[in-house]
DNA sequence: AATCTAGGGTTAGAAAAAGTGAGTCTTAGA
DNA sequence: TCTAAGACTCACTTTTTCTAACCCTAGATT
């Protein structure tokens, strides 16, 4: 008669997150970084779980990994589950901390359009605390103690401002571009984030042109403006995040063209939030402020 | 502007079980008993998550802890939560390993009435794993990864047999005892898990007696049992695990009153489980055996 | 065909979390 | 006043989890 050690705990919650996690993204590498640790912990936590089960949980391919039918027939529960338990995180944390907002963003978001408006916000809305947590990607609110997301996207939430780019530079390097031909004289910087933007404007202007980027390739927006701004060569801008830098004349655009990108600057909270809360509150303040100032730089 | 840390991640899970638990059972030390840890731990994670929180979810007197609008208030949604994710797992476990069957009983119980009935319940059901897990108390079916209880209790699931007793001794013994109040004269045993016995069978007998324990107390019932075959003094008896003993005439009952506590051996399953299951073949077959032998030692 | 790349797997060792155990404190009730 | 229950503290141990650096495979690229 086997009697089980002293403590028969349950499954270990680890193990059915980054499961849930993996299953639902369809990866241990996207799972992963939804959970914010490395793959091989996902990997580990998943064998663990299909240790303890007695059975696989997912079909390990060269390419990726494939749910088996159990998985695929466990996981809509699991997710409900998790679901359930990151609304009651939610619920909990609102109500400890009624005036409190969390907001995640892009990084150059935040330093070049949330940053520039944070002291009016703050003015406004006093005895409100927020806070910003930069991230490359927009997480999943659902599993994530965030209260709001401001990024670029193509769908979703409201939008604050179309993506509208277009190179700029520093003034003294503008009269030496009279046209766009003029560009392959010059390093283009572009931030790594945003790799196609030079084709994208290349070929809406109809330009048959190719620029590389000569010197560093930058890994954060705000080196490349850096870079820009000390008049290292032309970057390709955003208009939303450089409208106040191109108003004082800091930035120049030597061209005329614009290039609209199919996505823009849009903001967006987990559904199902009173309007009465203070997130809700932020967040329509900052749509107020996206409508205030439709195309800041003038169009 | 804050950039929380690179891992910006959600609240721990443990520490919301923790706090659960410690919620729906309205103290640390009963939510420990559930979590299969010491109390510390449960006080600890509560403490890390008012700290997150920024908020008491607990109110400490000094007997016991009461919960804080703001955790009564987060209360239903968490077990509900959790009461998914449990099914959730189950559901899970349940597909992937079909004919494995945990029960968790009583010490005594599986000592006494299960394991005699094991050869023949795994004779007849070929190919199903049966588990037995040994507790002190009835698991909490939804939380725990057992599919069968098997415990004395006064209501919930299906009744096996009543809860019978009286002193029993070695064979040897019995002459010595021609009225129960020879039993002054001989130590009187019983397991602290049952610490009442006695006095329950007294008073039903009407018998003015105090009797007390000599030598030592024992606390597993088997130990007990064992003491008794010996000859080492008389056990208060329970019917149902002490049948096969009787029968064999190991041990003799020497009087004949007899005390049917409230209490009965009972055998229930979580709500919800298909019919077809492997666990409710198991408890079918359980039941039948409790029918068929409604009080096996003769009454 | 050789190389590249993306996604997984594995391992040892490091770090962090969780848990224990003994002792303290407080208060209700005997 | 004494006792018992329940919670807390703190130093220490154990367990879990994570990372970093490796290898492996298959499809895409050159």
């Amino acid at each position: 008669m086997a009697v089980s050690p002293p403590r028969p705990k349950s499954f270990a919650m680890t193990a059915l997150r980054a499961f849930e996690a993996s299953a639902r993204l369809g990866g241990f590498s996207a799972a992963a970084q939804e959970l914010g640790v490395t793959p091989g912990a996902v990997s580990a936590q998943i064998k663990a779980l299909e240790a303890e089960l007695g059975a696989p949980l997912f079909q390990r391919t060269a390419k990726g990994v494939v749910l088996t039918p159990l998985g695929a027939q466990s996981l809509p529960a699991f997710g409900q589950a998790f679901d359930q338990l990151g609304q009651a995180v939610q619920q909990m944390r609102d109500a400890a901390a009624p005036r409190v907002v969390h907001i995640a963003t892009l990084p150059a978001i935040a330093q070049f359009w949330l940053s520039p408006r944070l002291p009016r916000l703050r003015a406004e809305m006093p005895g409100t605390e927020i806070s910003i947590t930069a991230l490359e990607q927009p997480p999943n609110l659902k599993r994530t103690p965030y209260d709001l997301c401001l990024f670029f996207a193509e769908s979703g939430g409201t939008v604050l401002a179309k993506d509208i780019i277009f190179p700029v530079c520093a003034p003294a390097l503008a009269k030496d571009l009279a046209t766009p031909m003029d560009l392959i004289r010059f390093p283009c910087l572009y931030d790594t984030s945003w790799e196609g933007d030079w084709e994208h404007w290349l070929s809406q202007a109809c330009l048959p042109l190719h620029v590389a980027p000569r010197g560093p390739v930058y890994s954060l927006y705000a080196l490349a403006v850096e870079e820009a701004l000390n008049g290292a060569g032309v970057l390709i801008g955003h208009d939303a995040l450089l409208a106040p830098l191109l108003a004082k004349g800091q930035l120049v655009a030597p061209f005329a063209e614009r290039a609209v990108l199919p996505r823009a600057l849009r903001l967006w909270s987990m559904a199902g939030r009173s309007a009465a809360s203070a997130s809700q509150e932020v967040a329509s303040w900052l749509e107020k402020e996206g409508r205030a100032l439709p195309n800041p730089s003038g169009g």
